[in-house]
DNA sequence: GTCCAGCATGTTTACGTAAACATGCTGACC
DNA sequence: GGTCAGCATGTTTACGTAAACATGCTGGAC
């Protein structure tokens, strides 16, 4: 933190920076006194206790978090390194993480990359490593981190959300499948024929397995499987599937990778004339807040965004605390159907 | 970065941190000369800088930042404190901070505050600057700030986003009353007699800030001002208000302050019959990517919260920069009128 | 051949903090 | 009354880095 010079430091003009030693030389004790007063140590007399720190408010002193860091060896502060933070859930993640963290007296540094190369995450993980982290938490749903060509520097606690290097790291994830297999099973259980499928975008790992679970569960139950309609999250994606799906005299029931998307359905059916859920069903997958006001209110898989990082936080914690090896594996969050009226039995 | 004890450093098992000084004992030089490789600097032959280079990657050097930022007394880290990150704006807000900060080198650090309290505020500005950051970035909808109880430590680079403490701090903020009168002036020239109005809650200084500009335009064109309906932002409190707005035979233009609220009040309308735009019009304000899929289309006024962003990062490194004293003042960001289909003249 | 400029590299020091050790005083106990 | 335990406080040192200054070598000019 640095200071301006000035004000609230009567003295001097130009000190740019109130340092123990000013406080000790004013105080008239050893700079290691104010030390010990700065961190509640015992064995500092009352009287003189007040004299330091009277003189800490008359010289503004705020303790440099840097050479303590130094002394100490560790930033108590956590990194995320994240492609979007805008993104559904990743704000709901990095919120849950930085909530959880700050309870462990851990602070977050966040590092946004905007376009996911390969170049730039490992960018990423160096201007981490030249920062103030203890451990890295990884926010990052495409599939750069799986690809053998990317791998994160050793000897960094690191745990990675949305990936499927459970192999080698610490990974933390929604468990998409499961979610997947729900809203499936959802609509064939209301006696649809089969279930149409709005994917997320090839590079995003959730919503490939997410794909990959709607298939499966089709193919299990001997189902029909209809080809995917190709999304990228967007509305604007789900709007322009939901056009097509307008057209296909067969379809009563779509499960849409995400709500975005299905919202962008819920508009295309409205516009063509078909009600949903009395001509199609849409399930979605997220349960943003919004979800449940949608017209008509949206059936979703809910994600637990906030035990995500929750689970990030204890993960990595875990780590720095044993100072062990992150253990690979991963460590699933469940998902619950939340129903509501977009869907129904077919007619 | 605290490492691991043995990866990737063959030797010493048990050396937790390889230093500058490890690096030249390897390389057979001095600690100021891994420095200079380090820092690019000049006037180091190339075959001692490869030898340098060597020796780091076989020790996996990675500089240590909290001595760096000792030494140079900077962190290159800006810290931001807010309230909450799932709310609209802000994820994007900071986003667009992160992005702007990365590009001048520098990170950012979160400080969520979970229940706004003075306490809290004030702790967390205690823990900023116990923490590494060279400014801090306040995003506090609330108007903690503006009670003169809650004050932010002097001698400490400040910009405060939405907020009205402009006389006091260096504010950056959407022009929420020009967006909030271009919204209410295109309902009434589509010829609406007056209109409704859904708030946000009344501790936010943006919701206070839509609302007088709502009542101004109304006074001012000599329009009835009908009692407004209190709103939270969520959806179900907009859903609340349109069953409530259902039920006046004269409301025929609803301003919600924000998009949430609007689809909300889209579904209600929708649920007890009424036509948008047909029966009622519908503003919302924010612009969210969805809303261009809501049903109807949604008209709202757009905000850039990129460059809310932008202007923050700008507004700190000036500071920063210049050393110089925060400039009191409002920096306002202009707002566009996003016309979709869900407005359109009275019946 | 001498001298010095110029350059690669080494040495010293300081950044602010806090642990570890040192000091010196008070007072209780024999 | 002397000794020493106990405690408040001071001094030394190290954390890792990099600026400032020091050193010592090479080679060109006279």
């Amino acid at each position: 933190m640095v200071e301006r010079g000035g004000s609230g430091v009567p003295g001097g003009r130009r000190k740019q920076r109130v340092s123990m030693a000013d406080v000790a030389q004013l105080a008239g004790v050893s700079s290691q006194t104010v030390s010990r007063v700065s961190n509640g140590h015992p064995g500092v007399i009352s009287s003189t206790r007040e004299q330091v720190l009277a003189a800490m408010r008359e010289l503004g002193y705020r303790p440099n978090s840097a050479a303590r860091a130094l002394r100490y060896g560790q930033f108590n502060t956590i990194g995320v390194i994240l492609f979007s933070l805008s993104s559904t859930g990743n704000s709901r993640t990095v919120e849950a993480i930085a909530t959880h963290a700050a309870a462990e007296g851990y602070a977050i540094t966040l590092i946004p990359i905007d376009v996911p190369t390969q170049d730039n995450v490992l960018g990423a993980f160096t201007r981490m490593g030249e920062l103030a982290a203890d451990a890295v938490i990884v926010i990052m749903e495409i599939h750069l981190l799986d690809a053998a060509t990317v791998q994160l520097p050793p000897g960094v606690h690191v745990v990675v959300v949305d990936s499927d290097a459970g192999d080698r790291h610490s990974v933390v994830d929604t468990d998409q499948a499961d979610g997947a297999r729900k809203a499936v099973r959802h609509l064939l259980d209301l006696g649809h024929r089969t279930v149409w499928h709005v994917t997320g975008p090839e590079t995003s790992f959730a919503g490939q397995r997410r794909t990959q679970a709607w298939r499966a569960v089709l193919e299990e139950a001997g189902c029909p499987v209809p080809p995917p309609l190709y999304g990228d999250w967007s509305a604007e994606s789900g709007y322009a599937a939901g056009l097509a799906l307008a057209d296909e005299p067969d379809c009563t029931a779509v499960f849409a990778s995400n709500d975005q998307m299905a919202l962008g359905l819920l508009r295309a059916f409205h516009e063509r004339g078909l009600s949903v859920p009395r001509d199609v069903s849409v399930v979605g997958f997220d349960d943003i807040p919004d979800a449940a006001f949608f017209v008509p209110p949206l059936t979703t898989v809910h994600q637990d965004f906030a035990e995500v990082g929750r689970r990030c936080v204890q993960g990595v914690l875990s780590q720095i605390r044993t100072q062990g090896d992150p253990r690979p594996g991963t460590d699933l969050v469940p998902t619950s159907l939340v129903v509501r009226n977009s869907t129904a039995a077919p007619r």
